[in-house]
DNA sequence: GTTGAGCGTT
């Protein structure tokens, strides 16, 4: 089998995005969860049985029903817990991972050519969702572009999409990044790195990362040694919580600023 | 009139 596309939606009427498999043919949990946060797995409905099925999933790694993926639509699935209502504020349910109530952000555009121009910008963005607000930064005697601006979406599956990847404008690289700077005005706390206490002894670094990897791409576990009880984990993206949570197996997390 | 890692006049 060789690297492929296949088709993921988040629901079954919902238009379907299409997402690179690896070289190998499977898919990785991962990439689904960068354009579904939150994602821990797919289903898709069999054409025989016409009983929704779900995907193989083994450390991460999706694998396809068959010989191949076929030309079917995959629906994500989201961990159980996310559907429970809100009031519960336990475990899992305390942790905002449900897609759809996600703020957007500002994002920085590096990289831009001298010559690009707002409308430029917006046409380009524009071509990935809806865009709310661009802005090209220009030195205020000269108006000169100083190389950089930013862009706004309206919707949060957007901002990722356009985060993954470089950008070809008015024929040069560019890249969308989270500023540093300022956050958002109304931003909930936010950190990429998150504390895990209650930790025990045995817990491994691919345990913690295969479990978070559920609410979005794990880019570091750091668990201290000797043995301390606590570890990190940090992720590509923000991390939304409401406060201080429980996760499933009984474990603090709390954000780490 | 130049430049090419960075971080936002309102």
């Amino acid at each position: 089998m060789t690297e492929c596309y296949i088709r993921v939606a988040e629901d079954e009427n919902e238009e379907p995005m299409e997402i690179p498999s690896e070289e190998d043919g499977t898919v990785l949990l991962s990439t689904v969860a960068a354009q579904f946060p939150g994602a821990c797995g797919l289903r898709y409905r069999s054409p025989v049985s016409q009983c929704m099925r779900g995907v193989r999933l083994v450390e991460g790694v999706l694998h396809a029903p068959e010989s191949d993926w076929s030309n079917l639509v995959y629906v994500v699935n989201y961990p159980k817990d996310n559907k429970r209502k809100m009031d519960e504020m336990d475990a899992a349910s305390a942790v905002k991972i449900k897609r759809g109530v996600q703020k957007t952000s500002d994002l920085i555009v590096l990289g831009l050519p001298w010559k690009t121009s707002e409308q430029d910008l917006k046409d380009y963005f524009n071509t990935f969702g809806e865009v709310i607000m661009v802005q090209v930064k220009r030195d205020a005697k000269t108006g000169n572009s100083k190389g950089f601006g930013f862009v706004r979406f309206t919707d949060y599956e957007t901002q990722v999409k356009a985060m993954s990847q470089r950008h070809m404008i008015d024929g040069r690289w560019c890249d969308c990044k989270l500023p540093n700077s300022k956050a958002g005005p109304d931003e909930p706390m936010r950190s990429r790195k998150v504390f895990v206490g209650r930790c025990t002894e045995d817990m491994t670094a691919d345990e913690l990362r295969q479990f978070f990897m559920q609410y979005g791409e794990v880019t570091d576990v750091f668990i201290p040694k000797p043995f301390r009880a606590f570890a990190f984990v940090t992720f590509l993206l923000f991390f939304s919580l409401y406060g201080y949570n429980l996760f499933c197996v009984g474990h603090s997390v709390c954000p780490h600023i």
